[in-house]
This record gives C-alpha cells, structure tokens and sequence, in this order.
DNA sequence: CTGACATTTCCTGATT
DNA sequence: TAATCAGGAAATGTCA
C-alpha cells in the first residue's frame, strides 16, 4: 500500500507559489548592506532557528558567495544566540565572510521596519508533514528543536573547514560575486541540511553514505524554479539537470530505487563530519 | 563580443 | 497508465 496522500499536491502548489514567484530585484540590490528587503518584520533577537536560516541563505545569495564557503551548522542557533556573538564570533564561524554577516546583523539589530518576503510561506503550506501548523501566520517561536550539536564556535573552525574556506574564498577574494546563487546540488544539500525547515520535500536514506530520497520531486522543483526565479520548472526538467551530475561526480548513480540521488566525490559539504 | 559552464527545455524510448 | 529514468541535442543566461 502506498501511504502517499497522493492528492492535492498539484492544488497546492499552484496556489501557494503561483502568485509569490514575484522576485522584487533581489539580484540588483547589493547596497554595502541589507537593510531594507529584509523577511522579517521580527527582531533578530527574535527569530527562529529557521529565520537565522534563511538570513544566511539571503546574505549569501545577495552577496554572491558560495553558499559552501561557510559552515552552516556554526550557525544552527536561534536569533537570540545570534545576536549575541562577537565580531571575533563571526569570524570563527564563518570566515572571511564573518565580517559581511556581522555587519548585516548588526544593521538589522538596529533598524525597525522589514520588508516581507517569505520563502517560508512557500515552504509552509508545503509541510502536510502531518506537524499541527496552520500554515497561515506563523509565530516567531520555532518550528522544533533538531537535536544537532549546538552551536560550535570552532575554536579552530578555520583548521578544519580551511580546505574549502579557502578554495571559494580566493575565487570571490577580488571578485565577491561568483556563483549565482546556488547549484542545484548545492541548493538540494542545503535543505537536506537544514530539517527544521524541510519537513518533507528531501530526505536522507543513508546519511553516512550521502543517499538521500525526494518525497515531494515537483514541490522541490517548484521551489528551486523560484529560486531562479522560473516558474516553470518541472521535477522532469530538474531530473535532467540532476542527471548530469553523474558525469561529474558530484552524484552517483543509485538504480533501482526511484527519486533516489547520492553524492559523488565532487559534491562538498554534505557529511555531518568534514563539512 | 566571445566562450565556457550550468542548467533549461524538449524529446524519444525504456522501466517501474 | 502515470511517473521516472536515460541521454542526446539545442537553447539560454551568467560570468570572466
């Protein structure tokens, strides 16, 4: 029996992405800060592990890092612990892109009026993951607590992560904008990353080994045709792109299984320990 | 402007 | 049957 709900996937997606793919100028503004477009109309005192997320997929998108520069689970901490760390905090935790990151939240500790933009609201009506949200509002609370490590100033981050800091870091040193945005396998990670917002698009089968699932194919390819800001992007088209990441290795074939990727040796970022 | 790159789009055919 | 998987081929959009 295939537990698939099986509906309304279709309905849902239409009419909750549908009438946001509205992308402002996100890609034009880069003032020396980000001020204004800015998602939340919360303080980053307040915000969810969530909305810290999503700050840092934003600055890094408007900036035009790539999006495996930094060590997303230094940052696996609520806007409150944000808001906190020190300049030297950020530049443990982030490298060379601290600074940037320490300027943004400090601007926003300070000004009062956000822009609302929700990636989230996309994300939202999405989770039919069976968790009790309206999908309407919802509040600066969390979502749940992952049991991750908590965060990890990394003493010595740079030692560890300096391979890859260092790699994308002397690519963007002199030209700070480099990838657009993010590649696919690089945006697919990223919310095989995060679970506290992807409730159930992606899923890991194999962590160790970097086998993961798509549960939801079209709501990701939907969400990765809004981050490029293409509406009309299939599950069958984004496969496509997936597939040609073979050749590269950045994924491994899996046969057999049906929606099911692994990553390759090219593909960086993903294991819970060498990140 | 040009070329490399990374998709995006379309398509035919095979599997599940 | 519908959804996926496989790739080829050509079109596109970015970026150096």
């Amino acid at each position: 029996m295939s537990i698939t709900p099986t509906t309304t996937l279709d309905s849902q997606l239409t009419s909750s992405w549908g009438p946001t793919n509205s992308y402002p100028d996100v890609p034009a503004v880069m003032p020396g800060y980000t001020s204004h477009l800015w998602p939340h109309d919360t303080p980053p005192q307040l915000w969810s592990k969530y909305q810290v997320w999503e700050w840092l997929q934003q600055i890094m998108d408007i900036h035009q890092i790539d999006a495996s520069s930094i060590p997303f689970q230094n940052f696996d901490m609520d806007g409150h612990q944000l808001c906190s760390l020190s300049y030297q905090d950020f530049i443990h935790a982030a490298g060379s892109v601290g600074p940037i990151l320490f300027h943004s939240i400090t601007e926003l500790k300070w000004s009062g009026q956000y822009h609302v933009e929700l990636e989230q609201l996309e994300l939202k009506p999405e989770l039919d993951f069976s968790c009790s949200f309206p999908d309407a509002s919802y509040p600066p609370g969390e979502i749940y607590d992952p049991p991750i490590h908590s965060f990890t100033p990394a003493p010595d981050s740079p030692s560890s992560s300096s391979a890859d800091i260092k790699r994308s870091y002397s690519r963007s040193h002199q030209v700070k904008k480099h990838n657009r945005g993010t590649h696919l396998w690089e945006f697919i990670r990223d919310i095989l990353l995060n679970p506290e917002r992807n409730p159930g698009l992606i899923k890991w089968e194999d962590r160790k080994e970097g086998v993961f699932r798509f549960l939801k194919s079209e709501a990701v390819a939907q969400l990765w045709g809004k981050k490029k800001n293409n509406s009309s992007m299939t599950y069958e088209k984004l496969s496509r792109a997936m597939r040609y990441y073979y050749k590269r290795d950045i994924l491994e074939r899996v046969d057999g299984r049906r929606l099911v990727y692994k990553f390759g040796k090219n593909a960086r970022g993903w294991r819970e320990s060498e990140k």
